[in-house]
DNA sequence: TTTTTATGATATAGTGTGTCTCATAATATA
DNA sequence: TATATTATGAGACACACTATATCATAAAAA
């Protein structure tokens, strides 16, 4: 499919916001390809013409946010800032609400992100407490932080998640892993 | 449906082990209706008899261990210890893993615990992070460091994790949130 | 042994998936 | 602008799964 033709721009633009909106309203899994090709205005062969399958049309519109969000959720220590993450959030909230919807791409995220940061506390001293456990907590813990977030209309700004996150999740965890070096 | 005739203790029996069998197998969602029967050498019409759909099955198969997961997971101060709630969780592995499977039935585990444990904190002097928040936080990292833990086919003794859980989470948490109380 | 009832087998209607074909309209290109 | 290209819409189709209904039979309770 050329994306150079504006009729294929069109119909994958279109699909892709019909999917975003009808998973957000009752859940990806309840979601079917007539009601997103009957949202779109699109014909329903059509849709076999861009994508294999539901989960081919969310990964195309998932790509982007799930690789910048990774980068994000990696290296919890001093180059991401909680607010700065939590503000990605908020600015996207729609499609991280599809991506943590998606039973298949969020433990993909988890296990990614779980990985580089492994990487990340090898670097330093150990601890009592195995380094794939320690990350894998850090991960799980903050995109459950960020779901809850979400699914509760985001009733605190976006800073104060962000202070909030440090406290309760990177630096309780650094204190445990890391404490006092000498 | 009379559970003191033999035969629909039988059918109900078979349907439980086959869905289990297969949910550890290939998910929860991949799992049909058909395939249960056929696993279980029952009638497909028969299922209907006695459960709705899909959810009622794996609703009866898990509302024992539900109720008792739930409330080992309340009360993260003193009650319930860590190595009790991985031993409990090593003893029942399939069953849990299942349940840990259904999204719907995993979110209820974490709300249900969520609010007996907001309970508990609001006992306390209260803190800068909302209480709601590290409740949430305790619940839904407990689960990920459970669900870790079985997914990686428990390659740490229930002892250990319960250490780890209690260091990682239980105190962690209590640290931030009942900082010295004078 | 007799009565009760759960089961198996089968048919059926409804819904969603994924593929195919053909006429048409929109687009790119010369 | 004219022409060739190609994505689309509409419809038919085979397939799989759900959910319900019926009836003869086997298993259980009484």
């Amino acid at each position: 499919m050329d994306m150079r033709d504006r009729r294929v721009r069109r119909t994958q633009h279109s699909l892709a916001k019909a999917l975003i909106a009808l998973t957000l309203e009752k859940g990806y899994d309840a979601v079917t390809i007539r009601e997103i090709t009957e949202r779109a205005d699109i014909g329903y062969a059509t849709f076999f013409r861009h994508y294999r399958d539901k989960d081919g049309l969310l990964k195309d519109v998932l790509d982007v946010v799930l690789t910048e969000f990774i980068d994000l959720l990696r290296n919890p220590d001093a180059t991401t800032t909680g607010p700065l993450l939590f503000r990605y959030v908020e600015q996207n909230h729609e499609v991280v609400r599809v991506l943590l919807n998606s039973n298949h791409l969020r433990q993909q995220l988890i296990s990614t992100a779980t990985q580089s940061t492994i990487q990340e506390y090898n670097k330093y001293p150990q601890s009592k407490i195995p380094v794939e456990i320690a990350a894998h907590h850090v991960v799980a813990a903050s995109i459950s932080l960020i779901d809850w977030w979400l699914e509760h209309q985001m009733p605190y700004p976006a800073e104060q998640m962000g202070i909030i996150y440090e406290e309760l999740i990177v630096n309780a965890t650094n204190g445990i892993m890391f404490q006092q070096p000498e």
